[in-house]
DNA sequence: TCTTATACCGGTATTAGTATCACGGTCATG
DNA sequence: CATGACCGTGATACTAATACCGGTATAAGA
């Protein structure tokens, strides 16, 4: 095995970062937010939809700024258990 | 086009960052570092010489934790970086 | 009803990340 | 010199991320 296939954790992982991204946008537009990180609105669906549970550290980075999160607590909250609360911006 | 390849800038960002994690890790080994983190020890290889420009978010996010380091400080400063620039000419 | 906007889904194409293996170089030790 | 640890490179294998396309569904508005 080359490279190991995605655990279930890790796709938990990845619906828990979706929920929290998707949280952050509120009303906005996918398109919108997606255009102001600088990736396709289907990247942003994929993510947060969780069907693209682990995505490059850069685009997370980007969504982060684009959506007025820090980078800390979105990899907090997607690690630990499920937040009880928004990140409240 | 489909996936557009990674432009200069991404490497030279992906640069900053392998030199930063480079930075963090001081005298510890490679495999030590990537063992605690839960990577393999040739990846961070990968991520710290920047062939690797664009790693997943909890891979950083592991390695950052292991180094004792804020994936917002990381991004920022992979980011905009006061990498010497030639530029001149 | 028709149109528009938004979001979800499936498929497809292409690049990139991750992991393993093998080999070579360097340096410090014996 | 020999050995071991560490780092580096290259090849190879396989999965995942990203992006584009077409289609579907729903809701709001003219």
């Amino acid at each position: 095995m080359v490279r190991t296939p995605l655990t279930p954790e890790e796709h938990e992982r990845g619906e828990r970062l979706g929920a929290i991204l998707r949280e952050a946008r509120g009303d906005r537009t996918m398109a919108e937010v997606a255009f102001a990180a600088g990736v396709s609105a289907e990247t942003l669906r994929k993510i947060e939809t969780g069907r693209a549970p682990t995505p490059a550290f850069f685009t997370v980075v980007a969504l982060a700024a684009a959506l007025g999160l820090s980078t800390d607590a979105i990899a907090s909250a997607a690690a630990a258990a499920p937040l009880r609360e928004p990140l409240s911006a």
